[in-house]
DNA sequence: GATTTTTTATAGTGGTCGCTACAAAAAAAT
DNA sequence: ATTTTTTTGTAGCGACCACTATAAAAAATC
């Protein structure tokens, strides 16, 4: 997941994640049945964890713009941070740009699929409040984080994550309630 | 341009290119000195042309909030698009995704020093009506641009890009206009 | 038209990719 | 303790990578 997350899908060779788990490539391709297999888990291990956001935000409680007030800033926290210290690669979302400009369609669809799970949650729970412009501010949230992880794979540290985090966060609360 | 514009760096070898210019390896070599030697110039062509749309907008005049609401319409209007119609591959921005997640250090670079130079000029135009706030700003319209160009690779639309681009106007505003 | 220079194509360099055949070692079952 | 099953390491599969040595073709010069 590390290195995954570090580096993207088509950085990292078979041999590599191997040497990490400490296995050879056949007992790999035992345990995973091959590299896509493998970030398959890795999403869904990445999805279910702290990475995920908005599902810790929702947990907290709080109306809709509370929640993803608290969304953005946990992504704010979260993104800079250096995934793997052993070698080069910042964190930004392992979702959102660990399969960015992958040559394998089915990395692609693994990370798609899974984007799409995270923006219908985000969707559905705006539509609880403003189910006529659920899909526009889903919009504007997925694209604010979209941005933000691409920002801290080019090197964006925490403060200005946080700084772009409030204002994207007063953009939110301003288009929510309607004016 | 189109090729690496539509499927990033890594993803496209030296004899695919070499294919649509019509010419093989040796001669692709004697022209550009490498792969990375290509990309250069594509980067600068690619931000000479019209998909510099910071600068499009520019020369249309106006003030800031003006300049800076046309740059995000131009970007929506822009990422969507398909440059390669031949193959697979989307839009969005080739200076902020071309080399997202390359394994080469030269073509990150490369790109690297491209978005600091788009930035720089986003935030020096921004600091002409708010020099104390212009990186911030600058950070909210480079986030924003980042976010919409990821969401077009994505298979974001143009309407859906629009819609998101006019909210990131009023963002702007709001946050320039100081309250 | 013959000679020199430049440009090109053919072919191949070593390297890495995801993945696997095979055989040795370890574990489990009898 | 022997046999069977499972797991593992060694080695290598074909394919592709960026890149280049060499020699033939094309262009330019004389």
């Amino acid at each position: 997941m590390r290195l995954f997350h570090a580096r993207g899908y088509d950085a990292v060779g078979v041999a590599e994640l191997g040497a990490e788990l400490g296995i050879k490539p056949p007992s790999f391709y035992a345990a995973f049945g091959s590299k896509a297999g493998l970030f398959e888990r890795t999403l869904r291990r990445y999805a279910a964890g702290e990475a995920n956001v908005f599902a810790r935000a929702r947990a907290e409680g709080g109306d809709v713009a509370t929640v993803i007030g608290r969304t953005l800033a946990l992504a704010a926290e979260l993104y800079p941070g250096r995934v793997y210290p052993g070698l080069g690669g910042t964190a930004g979302c392992l979702v959102l740009d660990g399969a960015r400009n992958s040559a394998d369609p089915e990395a692609q669809a693994l990370a798609d699929a899974a984007k799409r799970e995270g923006r219908a949650a985000v969707r559905d729970f705006i539509a609880t409040e403003a189910p006529d412009r659920a899909d526009a501010l889903a919009d504007l949230v997925v694209v604010a984080m979209m941005g933000m992880s691409a920002a801290a794979r080019d090197g964006a540290d925490r403060e200005k994550l946080e700084r772009v985090a409030a204002m994207m966060d007063r953009a939110f609360r301003r288009e929510l309630s309607g004016a």
